[in-house]
DNA sequence: CATCCGTGGAC
DNA sequence: TGTCCAAGGAT
């Protein structure tokens, strides 16, 4: 296994010499990793950097963030997606504290029984913050590392092939810095479309490069495709109110408040006559495993029409998904 | 193991 | 405009 001795040395160095600063790297904390990695799932720095920012002034311990109510979690995660992530962070603090008096698990066995921590995420906090030698495979090292090896069958974190390779690589010196540099190289150089590889440090290491087929690596499962539904919405509001109802806990956009909405959840009867309200065009989100087209409807000052939901003043809205904000905004009521 | 979970950016 | 995809986890 020269191969991955050579390629961990020379990942790491050109790591040492890019000096990427990201603001959770080098945190003693191991509470900035964790929150950090969980915001990390399936979304990018770019995006996560504003969130983390802000998270951790406004719950900078692991003790802030379980005495907090979930409202104001939910508050600071919207937008961000993936809200279960939220509420399982919410119950991890409060686990952390009531059943492990604040003290971290070291071992990838102990952090993995946490709420929202699962293999990848266990490894990854295991090596950075606990120096083990552990596997942190996401999406970047088996791209990445697929690569290098080679690899064309299909592929997973899973794979034994891809796990035996991985395992050779890891410096155990520097577990932690390893898995950050391939996360680094996979999301300058070693992209999905289009990779780098002229300018990659890598590239002397790498059998995808030598025989060309670095963009058919990695062979992913296949995706399924995405259905199509329709909906209704009712927006209200009156004098900087709006009519909100609040989500069920569980499923989608899990306890986050939005207008009224019909027939896109299941089978539902719309409790109105849209003939009377005024349209106000459609919205278009895309979830990941469906596509929606809401027709939006307004109307003012009209006494209370659904059952459930309430008034809410425009200067203290409650936890919003971005679909509800896009349907606020389409009646021009104004929101952020 | 397949399905369910968001969102916005890049092409 | 459609498509892909990003530091996955829970069930």
């Amino acid at each position: 296994m020269m191969d991955a001795i050579s390629f961990a040395g020379a990942l790491l160095a050109w790591y040492d010499d890019q000096g990427i600063v990201l603001p959770w790297r080098g945190h003693p904390d191991p509470y900035a990793v964790v929150v950090s990695e969980v915001m990390l799932q399936q979304t990018t720095v770019t995006a996560v950097m504003p969130y983390f920012a802000r998270f951790m002034a406004r719950f900078p311990t692991p003790h802030a963030l379980a005495a907090a109510p979930l409202d104001d979690v939910l508050a600071a995660w919207q937008g961000l997606g993936y809200y279960r992530r939220a509420h399982n962070l919410h119950k991890m603090a409060r686990v952390l504290v009531s059943e492990h008096h604040g003290q971290w698990p070291t071992t990838t066995q102990g952090l993995k029984a946490l709420p929202g921590i699962g293999d990848y995420t266990a490894g990854a906090v295991a090596a950075m913050v606990f120096g083990q030698p552990t596997l942190a495979l996401d999406g970047n090292g088996v791209r990445v590392l697929s690569r290098i090896m080679g690899f064309t069958d299909v592929v997973s974190p899973a794979t034994p092939a891809l796990r035996a390779f991985a395992t050779a690589c890891v410096p155990k010196d520097r577990p932690g810095d390893f898995w950050q540099a391939v996360m680094d190289l996979g999301r300058t150089t070693c992209r999905p479309k289009n990779p780098a590889c002229l300018t990659c440090p890598v590239r002397d290491c790498c059998v995808g490069w030598a025989r060309g087929d670095v963009n058919e690596i990695p062979r992913l499962a296949g995706k399924k495709e995405r259905p199509h539904r329709t909906g209704q919405a009712f927006v209200l509001h009156h004098h900087g109110h709006v009519w909100l109802r609040r989500r069920p806990d569980q499923g989608l956009l899990p306890r986050l408040y939005e207008p009224p909405t019909f027939g896109w959840e299941g089978p539902s009867t719309l409790p109105h006559d849209p003939t009377f309200w005024e349209a106000c065009g459609v919205v278009r989100h895309i979830f990941t495993h469906f596509s929606l087209e809401i027709q939006v409807f307004s109307s003012h000052g009209m006494d209370v029409p659904f059952p459930d939901g309430a008034w809410h003043s425009r200067a203290s809205l409650p936890p919003l998904s971005s679909l509800a904000k896009k349907i606020l905004q389409q009646t021009l009521f104004w929101v952020d």
